[in-house]
DNA sequence: TATTATAGAACAAACGATTGTGCATTTATG
DNA sequence: CATAAATGCACAATCGTTTGTTCTATAATA
């Protein structure tokens, strides 16, 4: 399949017997500053529109070292998160005429470094990442070129590259405090990647609201690997198999605490009169499961907006960022997945 | 923020007084082809290791008329349906090298159309898409600029343009059917875009299955306008105002039931003991919900390995794709959503 | 020894755009 | 009327690659 003929500078200029500085000029508004004639103006403007002129980015990219693209790279697309979180960044992004290039890193390190290498070969102008969390030499270094790069979610300890996400530490705190608050002594939590800083905040929110409450660390209680489901479900299974079995979990993200149900279904144990559970991330159908889910929910779409808007200060003003640290509060939603132990029942 | 210093041929070529297109050939691997002795090669290999360096690969696109980057429009990136697909694709394209742009179409032809523009003019060498369906004009237009373009979910009726779902018609045929044989005589429909072809297949899927079963159509069971959760909200909350309700729903899509769900509850009514429900597209999350939901899934996965591998072919084949037209089918999911109504229990 | 092959690499054009500068005309100025 | 200024545009370099062609030694051949 011969590529066809594209309409370019050259060829409207060939057509008008004009050179193509002159085309460039009037197509990109600057007929007055070079004085170029309202005769040849209008001219040209009207041919590349007959023609149906659209700019070559590629060779535009090239010459201006700037490409209108972005990258964005998250660890699951199939997380509900974060595909909202790409929803709104996509959507940001069009407004401005700009393009996103999404990666899934599959939370692999190694991944992640190759997704960043196809998106610097491809010159982005900026990269919004959720990184894994293991290493954060790669990202440093794109920094160090001057890749203008701001993190999501989770940001790598000590990087100095701009963040916004949420403070996970006081979600954390505040949800296994409420079922402490709720007469669950002794709550479990599955926990997601141990690396990140995602799940170490959440995991200190955990261990502060136990020592708040006097209650002591049980590192049996403490479990998981990922914040895949499989890793919610596996982990349910061997804290419902404890000798001494939790009356509460707290799920570190939404695919954990579907996990979890999956578990508890196959251990036909009922939510919430058997385990209670409580999960991070707010969805669409928490509300309907079979216990609609007492969850924490994140605000979205302000730090995909505030991550945007960041990424793009530091591609327009040609300045290195300067080391945000943005964390956006989060919102308990109560429904009905905690059961309120009476005083008298508690072992 | 001034650019810094990236490794290219050039600086290659200049550190050891080589020339360009040396340099270029033998990371190329083409230093047998043209003679380049196995010293050059050796020093050009070690610097170029060590300089870190990457091909600039707009320069590249620019002269190869080759981007290795692929655009994906869909209608809804937080629809876990297209995530999945988008995850899939991605994973496809990443494992050889390719990125992918994607973009949200917002179910708005407006929209779909200047995300064409933006992806066409950033030389992509393909695209795949799930159109809004309202028009076809846009994506014939880039067929005929020879851009391999593969449509998946949905098809421009007529398109001629290779296309890669499922069966609708049987898949919402099946699902009705099973609703009528449970003894729901009058199985409301809960359509998503009208003009679109998946839901033209299923509400035809929808039509047949009472045909067949000698069930005259109502037309005030048939309603909705897009595959919103909201449509499902308020064409849940019309039909179960009507004033012979039915006693069964059939949602053509997850947003759809979910906002059944939604509806249902506020009408205090319970599934699926006051009213079924029957739901397009299977989720992780269907079997937890209060009554675990039947459902029609799909092969999320073939189809878009499927797609991507077409379109592929036509990238490299430089061949005008011939139109594909692989419909792929769906299954019955059976749970616990749908009342089987005796025979002296129907009206 | 003169001539031809061959090896090894350099030259230069091209992809499509942007932009600093130069070169004719025409108009204004002294 | 001679010179200066303004007008209107063309030239050419450049961005980083790829690739067809040319060039220069050296080795092989007659």
């Amino acid at each position: 399949m011969k590529k066809q003929y594209d309409t370019t500078l050259d060829s409207i200029a060939k057509q008008l017997n004009i050179s193509i500085s002159t085309v460039s000029r009037v197509l990109n508004g600057k007929s007055e500053k070079y004085r170029i004639s309202s005769k040849t103006t209008a001219l040209i403007l009207e041919t590349a529109r007959r023609l149906n002129y659209a700019p070559n980015q590629i060779a535009r990219g090239l010459r201006l070292k700037r490409t209108n693209t972005i990258g964005l790279i998250i660890p699951d697309i199939t997380n509900p998160f974060f595909a909202n979180i790409a929803s709104f960044i996509e959507k940001s992004a069009r407004d401005i005429g700009y393009a996103v290039i999404v990666s899934d890193s599959e939370e692999k390190t190694g991944i992640e470094k190759s997704s960043l290498q196809v998106l610097t070969s491809r010159k982005i102008d900026g990269i919004i990442i959720s990184p894994v969390g293991e290493e954060s030499g790669h990202l440093l270094a794109a920094g160090e070129r001057n890749i203008p790069i701001v993190m999501i979610d989770r940001y790598c300890r000590g990087s100095k590259l701009p963040f916004v996400g949420i403070d996970n530490y006081k979600g954390a705190f505040e949800a296994v405090n409420y079922l402490i608050q709720n007469g669950h002594t002794r709550p479990a939590i599955i926990q997601g990647m141990k690396n990140t800083s995602v799940n170490q905040d959440r995991v200190n929110g955990y261990i502060e609201a136990l020592k708040v409450n006097n209650i002591p660390v049980d590192k049996s209680l403490i479990i998981g690997e990922n914040f895949g489901e499989e890793n919610g479900y596996v982990g349910t299974r061997i804290l419902m198999n404890l000798a001494n079995r939790p009356s509460a979990i707290f799920a570190t993200n939404n695919l954990i605490s579907l996990g979890a149900l999956r578990a508890l279904y196959e251990e036909k144990l009922k939510v919430p009169e058997d385990v209670s559970i409580i999960s991070f991330d707010d969805q669409p159908y928490s509300a309907f499961l079979a216990s609609p889910m007492t969850t924490v929910e994140q605000p979205i779409r302000e730090i995909a907006l505030i991550a945007f808007k960041l990424l793009l200060d530091s591609i327009e003003s040609n300045k290195i960022t300067v080391p945000y640290n943005i964390l956006l509060p989060t919102k308990l939603i109560i429904r009905n997945s905690v059961k309120k132990i009476e005083i008298n029942d508690r072992k």
